[in-house]
DNA sequence: CCCTGCCATGTAAACGTTTACATCGATCGC
DNA sequence: GCGATCGATGTAAACGTTTACATGGCAGGG
């Protein structure tokens, strides 16, 4: 390995000189500049950059620590926080696929002093994890970010979901049924609440037996799809949180016969990229995910050059109501919700 | 920041002590140890991995490099070289959505010095890349991994588009259209010339005409569709080179009124979870993506312990048929072929 | 012509560890 | 009971940088 000291030698100069020259430092004569870049480069030296973050404390490098998320989403996390980080000359560690927070609580131990500052996407609720996190700048991504007074971007779960909602009410649906995800998980609970509320605006209750588990998975959506196909009064849409379970869903419904959105109508939340090429077409709330972590990246940066921690800040991403076919229109639905009370 | 010279100090012991506490050393008395390592937890001291790596000489991370793609096979990748790496106490530093081969150098300059060793995914031909690299450990994921004496892990690409090719002409398929991914990327040119060998195999002359260009998107699937529906004697079954375009194609086609397999049989490649919920359940190739993250990392690990580099190291995941209903059964199509002399 | 000040460069300390080597008791074999 | 051995601990150098401070030469003002 090439170091400062053998550059320095080359040149005949010393390494304080070298170093200034790789760190665009004013004070250094063009022509020494360029004599020490051409012995640098011809000796193929690159300054190392363990030693450079020992000494300036900085490491120009953010972590990102991750739940265990399927594809889609977190695909386009990465790509967002990366892309912003690449352009402020910033790299990502990356811990993925944590379930429990004391796995989070270990990720988080061991990126001390491996980064500058911390992205951190959890989709439970906050583990007390400011005393972990040393003074370490951190922002929080996704739902429930309150408690805790740290940074946070956030998913407008509960307008997106009061939305779908209304926009089912609207259509003329009465019984909705709505695939959840784990109980714990925030997201869900709020966009839960979101389309709960849509329903007490209607002056429906909220009806616990048309609350379907799911688990954010294909799975667990065809799942849902089977048990909703079999229940007596069927319903005659379903909601499901996330647009994985909605295509699972679909698939269920379909295998036993019934049309979409003739028979029920579904709907799903997120907008993944396959939701416009099913067949039909999946209505559903759109979220820009990878806004979502460049949005995050962008704070943390400013948090890096300002630590001042003035108070916690917060940003919300907006959703919106994308229509397609797969809930019909308004037409194909009045004739049914006529039989109830309007 | 609490040092090592603080807990040293606090517990009245050399910070060459607690230094021997941290690391497992065997000389060291049970009760000292006990005792530095109550003060260190007192302290909430965290070893500074900056400085350990500087001696070192280990920094415990390895890189992934990794060009612009999509969703789950981005998704994928990622979480078999983590689990693979965290459970060996490795972090990963990750490098996303390079298109040139300009901006993968770029990247592994940057890297240089953060991390141990390193994983590269390109899918275009190698930008002699070796002399950058250093003397860095580097395991390279994908196609046309031949050329450069650097270890190599691969997916078998020519046997899974032939077994497909096979499984399309025995159901009785003469014109079968096939879309492409870009033209400079390997996996795409292996891809094709597995289905092309299938049908030469048939005595089938490969016909560009029915080569449709795509970039493995849905969206250029779907374009892809929108020619195939309009052509002259329309193809009897379509094979996309990943799932992306099949369920972009499949859309398409059936905007277009057609029949899936009825009128037009489509196949995939990759065999995504969404693959067996689209209607029909898609036919593709299966390829473990997860473990080809994980062959990767692990070989890595391999190269870390002993560098020997005996010689370049080749592994092939194998890839499967997997089988629904996109492209029917023989009898579905067997009427149609049987216009065609066998 | 000398002093002041500035600019280019060099010297050396510091960042927080690990580890080879030195030291110091205590134990053990004879 | 004495040197050899061994186990626990301390001392200090080293890893490759950055940067405060020192140095020295040279220009400009008086």
């Amino acid at each position: 390995m090439v170091t400062i000291k053998d550059v320095a030698r080359e040149a005949g100069v010393s390494i304080a000189t070298v170093s200034r020259v790789y760190n665009d430092a004013l004070s250094v004569a063009d022509e020494t500049r360029a004599h020490v870049q051409r012995v640098g480069t011809r000796l193929g030296y690159v300054p190392h950059a363990t030693a450079r973050s020992l000494i300036t404390r900085r490491t120009s490098t953010i972590g990102v620590i991750l739940p265990d998320l399927h594809g889609e989403f977190f695909s386009e996390i990465i790509r967002g926080v990366d892309m912003s980080a690449r352009s402020r000359g910033y790299h990502i560690l990356v811990s993925s696929s944590h379930s429990s927070a004391e796995e989070v609580r270990a990720a988080l131990q061991l990126m001390r002093g491996r980064v500058d500052g911390l992205l951190v996407l959890t989709t439970e609720p906050h583990p007390a994890m400011q005393p972990l996190v040393g003074r370490l700048p951190v922002v929080r991504i996704g739902a429930g970010a309150n408690g805790s007074g740290v940074d946070a971007i956030m998913v407008a779960n509960h307008a997106g979901a009061l939305a779908m909602g209304r926009h089912l009410l609207f259509l003329g649906h009465r019984r909705i049924a709505v695939i959840t995800g784990g109980s714990e998980n925030l997201d869900v609970q709020e966009r839960l609440e979101g389309f709960r509320t849509a329903l007490r605006e209607a002056g429906i209750a909220p009806d616990p037996a048309l609350e379907l588990a799911g688990d954010f998975t294909e799975e667990s959506g065809y799942a849902a799809g089977v048990r909703l196909a079999a229940m007596a009064p069927r319903p005659t849409a379903v909601f499901a949180l996330n647009d994985s379970m909605a295509l699972g869903a679909m698939s269920a419904l379909r295998s036993a016969g019934l049309e979409i959105p003739g028979d029920i109508a579904v709907a799903g939340f997120d907008d993944i990229p396959t939701a416009q090429y099913l067949e039909p077409p999946l209505t559903t709330v759109r979220v820009d995910i990878s806004a979502l972590g460049a949005r995050a990246a962008e704070r943390l940066f400013l948090l890096l050059q300002s630590p001042d921690r003035n108070q916690a800040f917060r940003s919300v991403v907006p959703t919106s109501l994308v229509i397609r076919r797969s809930c019909g229109s308004r037409a194909d639905v009045a004739p049914r919700s006529s039989e109830e009370p309007s």
